[in-house]
DNA sequence: GTTGAAATAGATTCTTC
DNA sequence: GAAGAATCTATTTCAAC
């Protein structure tokens, strides 16, 4: 990463808090023209700074209105990319965060209700040589510019 | 939520795949004409499914190579509402998610390196009734979709 | 639910400074 | 680096089915 400057931090966060803002809407706002604006912007994909977009989806209307993390702890010779991959596979889990230290695995699931979480807890279990489990259930959730 | 159908599934799964999907990219795709997809996305958007969109930004190439989870205990007369407000004007803290049980709290956490880190936890001691705190490093990730 | 057409707005490219 | 104009593409609305 070369130069990055205030202009480029402010389209970041423009673009955080709705990504698909326009050029013509950002371009005043930073006081450059809307072509300006859009090298910026592609300099940004192209440099790997932005990844992509995606939409933000409130879950609880969809009936998946639990939410939990699991912490995983697993025999010592179980490699990290075995975890991820063991993880991954469950269609409930939103990401894998694997840890130094202990637990081994921090898992974010996404259940409809307490006897889905039960049999995805069990699933992840399951799978490798998992030697411990503590869930977390989430009562409440902030996340930044959501 | 009334009803909601396969149709609807498959445009949520495209737009988080990219949230930049336009309706004619969509509309083959579900098999239907692209003003139905633009109505089945209002209608997703109306009904709140659809919370907004975001861009997705690889932290490290911006130099916030670390990221970690916190846990937090609190005194139990801390209210829930007190613990999100503390922690959220954080900068560095990406999402707090409070907690049934023990840890009260779980915090996302972004930084540059671990001096930082250990700046950004002892901030979050300072703040509030703190009991405790554990502080997950974490090492590798991997997100749905991302 | 569909199609097609028309109007608007945004993206993109090019030429200019 | 920047702006402005031309072109293309997508969105959006509408009428009719």
């Amino acid at each position: 990463m070369p130069e990055f400057d205030d202009v480029d931090r402010q389209l970041l966060r423009m673009l955080r808090e709705d990504g698909r803002c326009t050029f013509s809407e950002m371009a005043p706002e930073v006081g450059l023209s809307v072509a300006a604006v859009k090298r910026r912007v592609d300099r940004l994909k192209d440099t790997g700074v932005i990844k992509g977009f995606t939409v933000q989806i409130d879950h609880t209307k969809l009936g998946w209105g639990i939410e939990a993390f699991v912490e995983l702890s697993y025999t010592g010779t179980t490699p990290v990319g075995e975890i991820v991959r063991t993880c991954y596979t469950v269609p409930e889990v939103q990401a894998v965060f694997t840890i130094a230290g202990d637990p081994d695995a921090l898992v974010h699931v996404r259940v409809r209700d307490i006897e889905h979480l039960q049999q995805v807890i069990d699933g992840l279990r399951r799978v490798g040589q998992v030697t411990g489990t503590k869930t977390l259930m989430v009562l409440g959730s902030w996340t930044r510019t959501a």
